[in-house]
DNA sequence: CTGAAAGCGCTAACAG
DNA sequence: CTGTTAGCGCTTTCAG
């Protein structure tokens, strides 16, 4: 029978301790130690008895206890404060990184923020409270110095998707403004001049790049947008899909849209489905999500590359934790345009 | 300066402890504790002190020292044991999971098991080593007997999706066989007889659930399957896409298919467009998928409702966690079958 | 090769 | 109201 003690509620019984083991096996727990560590240096003979013990006992060792007391004081945890875990971005970066994460026997601690800042400051400080040994964060809010601390304390955090504002740390993001500016180039290309931009919240860093390499990329043709062709703030596929709708009725409609997020693309395929006009109006998304190869017409999009953020991002954070060390540093992954019929729809301005 | 000792590694500070904060307020570090806990009993001048050491300091609780002492031994973190993060079903399951968790100050750690047996329990050690107060499992082995010392411990366990084995735990799952079978039942009453089943792998439970409603149903109409309509373990899109082509193209193919898994029903879709058959050959898939309304046809499902699992699943892992009790329980999630083009195309028996 | 003593950061159980 | 002592489960350090 394990520590009689501490019998907690109803009929609970208590964990084995190593302790327990230890008196089991007859020898002292530092032996137990040694051998659950693989420590050399403990006789064959008590070590098979330590491992009895340990089976009959289904004893697990308190990872917890073990990393109070170690010297490197690490978790073996690392922490990834997320927009949405349910996301198809969010979830492709969380694999990504667990796959990293488990060949080092390193588990994950995730969080949905919501765009909500305080959201993040709160996960953060859940996390670091449980001891995470690395952050990996996709930002909500605008300032980040209050991981100052944090940093200076050796915890090696790694922004995704978005900079960090305020602290200098290494950083995995998506070459929006070239994205941005590729999908503006093949509209150009298929004869589009009155092209709509729709994007997402301005206070996200993606958006405005988005929209810069938009801009930008229109200028390079000559081309000035038409400021009723811009709109902004769109975070729901419902919210999209009404400006689509509000922007294909208006007089001199665009012929090509340009949707600067995933929703605002579903949305707007949406509203175009409605009207009837999905096989007349160019589309070009920035990012990629599921079956959009199977619409029709298929859609053409910048893709971004999660999983490979991802890798990118958990290598960071492991190489810091081995103890190289760097400037921090910004790793841009490129977007890759993916023609698949929608954004090779001819606009009138062909040859 | 704090703690002048464990200078770990390069220039890394060392994070402040409570005595730390406890010297600089010049109180004792028991008091600080109180403050930190929001115990009364701390006069004004006193709690004020600390409270400003704590701010200077930014002090952070070692959330994991305390729970090492704290005699609930409560980690406030629990654990989920999921397919794959970055698929739809575990990532929805683990936000609703997330969500309940969140209003009590309960982090979660997540794993993909990938079907992998090893893995299920490699997971279920790491998590149970780090102190996780219960699990959430979405089982990939066939027994899970090597859990009952963890239950008898007084961890909640909750199985998602697929019932335990060995082990008398709560689960939540989905109503796979009516499901199913209503979806043979829609088709039968819009005309098919010649229905095809095209499921995932056979030791998954809920792959035999559905292929068992899936005959029932059949049989309920005086229907017996062909043998050569009735396709087993697809696993990826590929192996699904591939079994309707060859399905398609043999003799007397059939009027309907019944696609019992999410990627299943998608590698259909990609046949059915290849062979540009999407119009005339009948498809009702289990499991909903995004964008489902927005291809052509729509795509008729039998909704699950991983939300609504996790949130069920939650509320019976914190009910426990609170010292409730009850005898293990199964909760069926009801499934929903919605129409929404493929599955109401005709068959040759109507009427 | 093995064990005893001390202590990681914190809180329980007392005493004042 | 406040502090002291002990100890959570484990590993470090150091003595045998």
């Amino acid at each position: 029978m394990p520590t009689a003690a501490t019998e907690t509620a109803s009929n609970a019984k208590a964990r084995p301790t190593l302790r327990d083991v230890a008196m089991l096996a007859g020898v002292s727990p530092k032996t137990v130690s040694r051998v659950v560590n693989g420590e050399a240096g403990v006789s064959a003979p008590k070590t098979a008895a330590v491992q009895r013990a340990i089976a009959q006992l289904d004893y697990r060792p308190n990872f917890t206890a073990s990393s109070l007391r170690r010297s490197s004081g690490r978790s073996a945890a690392i922490a990834a404060v997320l927009e949405d875990l349910a996301n198809p971005f969010s979830a492709a970066l969380h694999r990504a990184i667990e796959d990293a994460a488990r060949d080092r026997g390193v588990l994950i601690f995730a969080g949905s923020v919501d765009e909500n800042p305080e959201r993040e400051r709160e996960l953060v400080r859940a996390f670091t409270m449980r001891q995470a040994d690395a952050l990996v964060v996709v930002p909500a809010s605008d300032d980040q110095s209050y991981l100052a601390n944090e940093v200076s304390t050796g915890t090696p955090v790694v922004f995704v998707d978005r900079p960090p504002v305020g602290l200098p740390v290494d950083a995995v993001l998506t070459d929006n403004h070239d994205g941005a500016a590729a999908a503006v180039h093949h509209l150009v290309r298929h004869g589009h001049r009155d092209i709509a931009y729709l994007g997402d919240l301005r206070n996200i860093p993606t958006a405005r790049q988005r929209f810069q390499g938009f801009k930008e990329a229109l200028s390079d043709h000559g081309i000035r947008p038409s400021t009723a062709a811009i709109v902004h703030d769109l975070h729901t596929e419902r919210a999209s899909e009404e400006a689509v709708r509000r922007l294909l009725s208006a007089g001199s409609p665009p012929t090509a849209l340009f949707t600067a997020q995933n929703l605002v693309t579903v949305g707007a395929i949406r509203a175009l489905q409605q009207l009837g006009r999905q096989h007349e109006v160019a589309l070009v998304g920035f990012d990629d999500f599921p079956l959009a190869d199977l619409l029709q017409p298929a859609v053409t999009v910048v893709a971004q590359d999660p999983s490979e953020m991802g890798r990118v991002a958990a290598s960071l954070i492991f190489r810091r934790l081995d103890g190289e060390q760097w400037r921090p540093t910004t790793h841009l992954v490129a977007s890759r345009l993916i023609p698949r019929g929608s954004g090779e729809i001819t606009g009138p301005h062909r040859g």
